[in-house]
DNA sequence: TCGTCTCCATACAGTTCTGTATGGAGACAT
DNA sequence: ATGTCTCCATACAGAACTGTATGGAGACGA
């Protein structure tokens, strides 16, 4: 049942998945949604099938019908890993809390650039919104994650005293540039996209004469 | 060969082919490619396959590899097609010139909400750049429209006054807006839709004072 | 009328994937 | 020593799709 360890009895589970055991004999679900993920980057989720992954991970997919029960009971998972990351990471901006909101959006602005782990993030967000769109749990957890950053980005630009309505607009502006920086990296030089990260910087935090 | 008519002899292809024939007997590469463009906007690019398209058009396969050589042929088809409209459609726009740059302005941030062409068009394009992430043709062909576009708008924000680098950034913001709308329409009532591009119109066209 | 051309149907062989059923090796409890 | 449990291997049946080879009906030219 288990390792005996004292008085207690540690089951197998709890062993052999726990992340310290680096090398491991026996693979965990988290093996397999990881190899999932992966495969959905850079295929597409039509391409994460289980023998893929199985040749991918060296086993058999007798070992993938005993973590899941099908193929449908991954693709959830790689759903739910995915969204708990992605909201994680809002609730982690609330609690690093800077005072300063105008430094929150510089922070914002300038995340598509970085590094490797954003850039990752960002072609994994990709991919999830290719499958989203004809998928309807995808889609719900997509929605769910743009509503949380919406949201986040607004309280930032109502602390900077912009109105709720016009803040959750320039919550939007400022995302959809966050969005299509991902979306069309390969459009503009390095410098160009500085530059277009500058401006927004200023415009929008620019206050309007009333019309 | 085909119908004589006077001196000259009209091929078939020319007959059966012709946009006036609605009631053909016989099938056209154009109504493949068609076909497989409604399957690739709701079920994405792996799901555009000969058989399924076989049975939509309620002929055998048989006929799809009379028109084309193969699927990759097929795909390749698709994509041009719609390449093709996409940088017409901008074409069509300098044509059409309307002399105020803010008014062409006001167009584009408005143009997501322009009816059920509009709609469908973006939902082709969401489609294709979904296919775009992992085929290197699509991508090419994504990135070509994509810089064309943000040439057209930046033209416009250079006839506003603005120094070629700012009138690129701007375009670029006002880019990203319009692929954010489609991208993201689930989010935000009608009305914040409304505000946001508002907004937009009047943030994207002030003169910042220099730093 | 006969051959030709266009367009599609049919049959074939092969690939890639699915899920299930069953077997088996190893670690463990008793 | 024996049974149990976990994890994976193997074998099976079948679905969905690919591309090719060949046949056939219909319209046409001569």
């Amino acid at each position: 049942m288990g390792i005996a360890l004292g008085s207690k009895t540690i089951p197998y589970s709890a062993v052999w998945h726990h992340p310290c055991m680096t090398a491991r004999s026996t693979l965990t679900p988290e093996a397999w949604i990881a190899a999932a993920t992966e495969l959905l980057i850079d295929r597409g989720i039509d391409a994460v099938r289980v023998d893929v992954l199985a040749k991918a991970l060296a086993v058999t997919r007798g070992s993938f019908y005993w973590h899941f029960k099908d193929r449908e009971a991954l693709l959830t998972a790689v759903l739910n890993a995915w969204r708990d990351g992605a909201t994680e990471q809002v609730i982690g901006r609330f609690e690093g809390q800077q005072a300063d909101p105008s430094v929150l959006i510089g922070e914002l602005i300038s995340l598509p650039f970085r590094g490797r782990a954003a850039e990752r993030a960002a072609r994994v967000e990709l991919a999830i919104r290719a499958w989203a769109r004809r998928d309807a749990l995808a889609r719900q957890a997509v929605d769910e994650v743009d509503a949380r950053r919406l949201s986040y980005i607004s309280q930032c630009f109502s602390a900077l005293g912009f109105p709720i309505a016009e803040a959750r607009a320039r919550a939007f502006i400022l995302y959809a540039y966050e969005v299509a920086e991902s979306l069309l990296s390969t459009q503009g030089t390095a410098a160009q996209k500085r530059e277009r990260s500058a401006l927004l910087q200023r415009l929008v935090q620019t206050r309007l004469a009333p019309a």
